[in-house]
DNA sequence: CCGCAGCCTCCCCT
DNA sequence: AAGGGGAGGCTGC
């Protein structure tokens, strides 16, 4: 494949070598990697870009063949948001916890993925690690979606999803998981603009209509309207945020949906974006 | 309303 | 070395 040559992206972003990979790498997309001379590789949508920091420099480029605009870069690093303000918004001066994850992980940011696509990718999450998420995702990509360039699979569409019986699913291990993506695919396929309607409403409306979908609890519908819907107060808890909550909050007696919350209201407009500066603490940990 | 086992499979631990 | 327990959760009892 010929690259297009590197090309700037800022030196202003704030990512460091480390918020960089907790962005890109760190529990919100499955699909990126590191190659072994520092550059990252990702694929969404149609799109597939390599991603590296010079300094304080951040530079993508492009198989030429793929056609991918800068503004689609741009917009999925959320590099054009005022990621500054926001971080100015949490409430890291009355918050020591917050304070020193913000501090470690300056840079680190929420990304906007396809809506569809992150749901996929959280329905499979439920006690699944990282590594076997991308897994997957990759085995997935490969089976079903389309070959968007040589060696390199889009994941495929809940169209296509629809079609796939839920037994083969299980044959790429989903496990129970098989179940959930079989079913939702049903649904957003009797339902075509499930999805669209969905990203045009409220965050409190779109959580609750997600949480319609079978295997979409509270946590999934969370990570998958911050991290693909850009619904930054969503405050997603896992046992890592769960276990932040009661040991650094001191709110041992709260169950996860009183944690959600909380978040919610401590954390504000933002809660999304604390939540995953806590998670990179904690997980580093 | 709450708490808990079961679900697939893999991995880690003993 | 084989076997139990838990994993970035949801569901139904």
């Amino acid at each position: 494949m010929t690259f297009t040559s590197w090309r700037s992206l800022g030196t202003r972003t704030g990512y460091t070598e480390h918020s960089l990979a907790e962005t890109l790498n760190g529990g919100q997309s499955f699909r990126w990697s590191l190659e072994e001379n520092g550059v990252w590789r990702g694929t969404w949508n149609r799109c597939h870009v390599e991603l590296r920091l010079r300094g304080s420099r951040l530079e993508w480029r492009t198989p030429e063949a793929a056609k991918v605009k800068r503004s689609e870069v741009e917009r999925y690093l959320s590099l054009g948001e005022s990621y500054a303000v926001a971080c100015e918004e949490l409430p890291w001066r009355s918050d020591p916890v917050l304070a020193r994850a913000v501090e470690r992980f300056r840079g680190l940011r929420i990304l906007r993925q396809p809506f569809g696509e992150t749901l996929f990718a959280f329905l499979l999450s439920s006690a699944k690690s990282i590594p076997q998420i991308k897994e997957l995702c990759g085995k997935t990509a490969q089976a079903y979606g389309d070959e968007i360039l040589p060696g390199v699979y889009a994941l495929p569409t809940w169209k296509r999803l629809a079609e796939v019986p839920e037994k083969e699913l299980r044959v790429l291990k989903f496990g129970y998981r098989a179940k959930y993506v079989s079913q939702t695919a049903k649904v957003l396929a009797e339902e075509p603009d499930f999805i669209e309607k969905l990203q045009e409403t409220s965050y409190v409306e779109a959580r609750s209509r997600l949480m319609e979908l079978p295997g979409v609890g509270g946590k999934v519908a969370d990570c998958t309207l911050l991290f693909g819907g850009s619904k930054l107060e969503a405050f997603p808890v896992d046992t890592w945020i769960a276990k932040v909550m009661s040991e650094l909050y001191g709110l041992p007696d709260l169950n996860l949906e009183q944690m959600a919350t909380f978040g919610r209201i401590h954390f504000g407009r933002y809660a999304g974006l604390a939540q995953q500066f806590l998670f990179s603490l904690v997980r580093q940990e």
